[in-house]
DNA sequence: CTAAGAATGATATGTTGTATCTTAACGCGC
DNA sequence: GCGCGTTAAGATACAACATATCATTCTTAG
């Protein structure tokens, strides 16, 4: 089957789990991360680098350069605290951090909402396809475009 | 087994066949699409449009804008004479137009250089998960970055 | 308290991608 | 050939995404 139970955090809850994550690496959890979290994980949507910036500069009444946000997404990305979607030059919050997968994201062209997809046999092939090819050090990016129900 | 046997052109051969598919969708083959054409197939890795620009501008002597490029190559993306790697923001000439398939891009991050596989069974799996979370219109994106072989 | 290291800020710049409008090339009926 | 509509390409400007470099502030061990 390759399926499992997940925890899905949202809010307090999540952030609580994100910080027990990152401080599990060693890293801190530092007002301007938790600031990046939040407004990241507040996003119904991925959210840009400068999207971010945007909202927590206006939340704080401080300006967070685009170049600290980029910074910090690196960090939670690295700590499997957020997603990157390369197709569209976005991040996601991860919600259930402390359980690393390979991720599929389903991206709607028309409201530009994902889902994330959690399917390791299906991963896990294209992994071994990768391997098979003298790939090593292998990171699938496994997307779709496409339209949603709610959009179509 | 879902394989079968591809034509793998190059060099004038392959923009022969390029241009013969453009036309066979009423589309034109100018000087411009023929030299970005031909600069793209050149790349042993995936292109982004200002490598292009600049190629083909330096080729011809005269300058060819960003913009242009970008049209050209949406044009062929579109008629599958050119992939892009969403990973790379870059391109890729097809070296078997007229023949449709998802394509899986293995990346390596040392080098640049990317591979092109074909593996239907796998990337109809991708398909039907997102066919199943209700979406239209799907297209899959998969791509592996990773280290190649010769760099590891 | 203070020196060292980590985190963030300021600033500049590089790269990728679009929008808008203009000009040039092409095809076609007359 | 001439005028006219259509399509392709050019010019220009700007928006969006990403990184490089150096300065400043914050922590924390000693």
């Amino acid at each position: 089957m390759g399926k499992h139970h997940h925890h899905e955090h949202q809010g307090e809850s999540l952030a609580d789990a994100a910080r027990a994550n990152l401080e599990k690496s060693g890293e801190k959890w530092t007002d301007t991360r938790a600031a990046i979290f939040e407004a990241l994980a507040g996003f119904s949507r991925p959210a840009s680098a400068y999207d971010i910036a945007e909202l927590v500069s206006a939340a704080r009444g401080k300006r967070v350069a685009p170049n600290s946000v980029y910074r910090i997404l690196d960090l939670f990305v690295a700590n499997n605290l957020a997603m990157r979607v390369e197709s569209a030059n976005a991040y996601l919050a991860n919600t259930h951090p402390g359980c690393a997968h390979d991720c599929i994201f389903l991206v709607c062209d028309t409201c530009g909402e994902a889902t994330h997809i959690d399917d390791d046999p299906l991963t896990q092939q294209v992994r071994t396809v990768a391997k098979s090819q003298g790939f090593s050090s292998i990171r699938p990016v496994i997307e779709v475009r496409g339209i949603c129900q709610k959009c179509s």
